[in-house]
DNA sequence: AACGACATGACAATCATTCTCACGAGCAGT
DNA sequence: ACTGCTCGTGAGAATGATTGTCATGTCGTT
């Protein structure tokens, strides 16, 4: 377990999903509670503001540099949203996945569509594109938050 | 046309496809005229600079002013990079559609998929959702890009 | 030609995010 | 438990895209 003496060693695998979160410190550990309390997709300063409400004292550039870490390390999820803002969630879902949020509370549901990802394939390969990505996310009214403007519209 | 006189008489429709653009300026011409010569997804400052290069005198806060404008009542199609940038290209599509983005040397294929609107819709009201929206982006390499990597590799 | 509203341009201001660097604290080996 | 080597942290400065301000310009109409 160990890696003493073998020099020309390299780090195995592990390291791999841990991109620049060698240590365990107490502020990560915080930042991943505070997520874990949270539905919905929150932006650093939100995040970071919470934790100072429930008395944690982390720095902010802190925040930004563990949720970025963590990102990278597929254990968080990633949503910028249309005003560049940056926010970041906890999900269930372990795999490539997309979701479902909603634009007035931020209620999110996740889900899986290999019809999409294969009907997505198809097209890019169609027209010659390889080694491909993509950013899917879908945006809508949940169901409380649609009920509550029906009710706003009728007074 | 004029809107003289006529207390309380509001402005029709043809003002909803003109948000903040009542008037045609050498500005606003020359920043179209610019974009109908790019392929790709361009910053801001991007257009800015290409417009200066080409002798065009126009302040960046007025691009950015025009770009945002042009963009809401849909001559514009617009793309939030990862980075946060907001990017704008000029879009043969009229009506909805999406892209498929060479990222490394930009280039835009744009394309329909009825199938793919489909299924997210349905998946969206499965779960409650209404007033649907969503954006949709594929980025890969085009075959240029894919064959120069290529041959980078190979050596 | 005159006028009034909207548009422009230079620059300041804002806001999220990243950088810098001195200091503090995990963790491995003792 | 002790030490040391690093990496992580925190405070504030710096960056960079975007937006606000406001005096001045000019479009479209009278």
């Amino acid at each position: 377990m160990t890696r003493h003496g073998s020099p020309g060693m390299e780090v195995p695998t592990p390291m791999r999903e841990n991109r620049g979160m060698q240590r365990n410190t107490r502020q990560r550990s915080a930042i991943l509670e505070a997520l874990s309390r949270q539905d919905d997709f929150r932006s650093a300063q939100q995040i970071h503001e919470q934790m100072r409400a429930d008395g944690e004292t982390v720095g902010l550039a802190t925040v930004y540099r563990n949720l970025q870490a963590l990102a990278q390390s597929d254990r968080l999820d990633v949503l910028v949203g249309d005003d560049g803002e940056t926010r970041y969630r906890q999900c269930e879902a372990t795999g490539h996945h997309h979701h479902l949020v909603c634009r007035e509370c931020g209620r999110t549901v996740e889900f899986l569509a290999p019809e999409l990802e294969a009907a997505m394939s198809r097209i890019a390969r169609e027209q010659g594109y390889t080694d491909l990505d993509h950013t899917l996310e879908v945006f809508g009214l949940c169901t409380g938050c649609e009920a509550a403007r029906a009710e706003a519209t009728a007074r």
